[in-house]
DNA sequence: GTTTAAATTAAACGACCGTTTAATTTCGTT
DNA sequence: AACGAAATTAAACGGTCGTTTAATTTAAAC
């Protein structure tokens, strides 16, 4: 499915007005009209509101994890230094597209039901997969320990990420970064990110 | 501010309603319909959907922190076996109050407008205070490092416990508890978190 | 038993919802 | 210039929304 450029303009504001205000809390007539296009052009596009949605996880999903796999395949770096790569760009991929991850927090909220909530379900087992390939690589070359709940890795990696980016106000007040730019605020809080994570998977890895 | 006994069937009811559909996809018809009460009696109790929602935050945050205080002031523990049971308890609560806590990620989500945006705002600084005296207690103690991110502590254990959550069915397939009851699920997954925050803190606090 | 305030009801209100229709415009192809 | 498919539009559709009204029932106080 290719969209031309209206689609995609179309796309893009419904995907920030639900993941401000949700899917029942906006209507068609707010995305057309910030959108600048006729009500009709919505459904004459995509059929639906409900399509709309589907519409934008297929445009977001499908570009999810291009070029994990070179990454994974690399022989010349370790299990360890791969994991910091592979957490490092999830944290650059969630900063890049804040709206759509949003939606996907509201989306696990009303469970796995509907197309979308298989469409998360299937990217979830994927990375599960990758993640597990990894540990376990890890393990065998004797760097990580036995027992590692890959399950509760994620969950930690995306909790923490989620959360982080739900309470910027907050963290913003607390940590004296109010006078912040966003560009300057988002670069700091990446690094702080990747240094909190990489403590934290280091305590769930190594011995 | 006390309620009757209809009020609070309404309040629980369209507590779960909130949890599952978000504000504006649960109508006060559905409510009133569950509650088996008539649609006018919303109105009539609480003025108004928006109030309906306020009065679910004030039923469920002025019971929240209740004897914290007194887990502080105890002199026969040291900060990391309080921030233990600090911790332990918070499992207890969201695990015991999970549709409350389902909202507030909902409203986590609308940013921090609205009377209810100022009600969690104060509830985090105020949470925010009470770790932060604790992680001090343990730093003048030499028990903690010198240097720790209190607002990212916290980022960390709501996050990873929502997230937790939120990917029960997920978490259940991937480890292979699918046929557990909810009760035995709902306490083996306590053991778990408490646990994986406590190997996370652990790392966080010291050296 | 009468009074009075609270509780409860069915019905109606206007507003907005997602979607469709049918007419019109646009624009590349012939 | 004429055609035809795609794009765009204003208007209307039936339905649901949150809220209010006005009438009725309930139940406690006197």
């Amino acid at each position: 499915m290719d969209l031309n450029e209206k689609q995609i303009q179309i796309l893009q504001v419904a995907e920030k007005l639900f993941a401000h205000h949700g899917f029942e809390g906006t209507s068609i007539r707010e995305i057309s009209r910030e959108a600048g296009v006729n009500i009709a052009m919505v459904s004459y596009y995509f059929g639906s509101k409900e399509k709309l949605m589907e519409a934008i996880f297929h445009y977001r999903v499908n570009t999810a994890w291009f070029g994990v796999q070179e990454i994974l395949g690399d022989t010349s770096r370790d299990a360890w230094e791969k994991m910091k790569i592979l957490f490092g760009s999830f944290i650059e991929k969630i900063n890049e597209k804040k709206y759509f991850h949003q939606i996907v927090v509201r989306q696990q909220l009303l469970g796995e039901a509907g197309p979308v909530g298989e469409m998360m379900d299937e990217v979830r087992c994927r990375n599960f997969g990758i993640l597990e390939q990894l540990v376990k690589e890890g393990q065998q070359a004797g760097l990580f320990k036995p027992e590692v709940d890959v399950a509760l890795m994620i969950v930690t990696m995306v909790g923490v990420s989620y959360q982080l980016m739900h309470l910027e106000h907050f963290y913003r007040k607390i940590s004296h970064l109010e006078n912040m730019t966003q560009e300057a605020y988002d670069t700091e809080l990446r690094i702080r990110l990747k240094n909190h994570l990489e403590t934290l998977f280091k305590s769930i890895l190594f011995k």
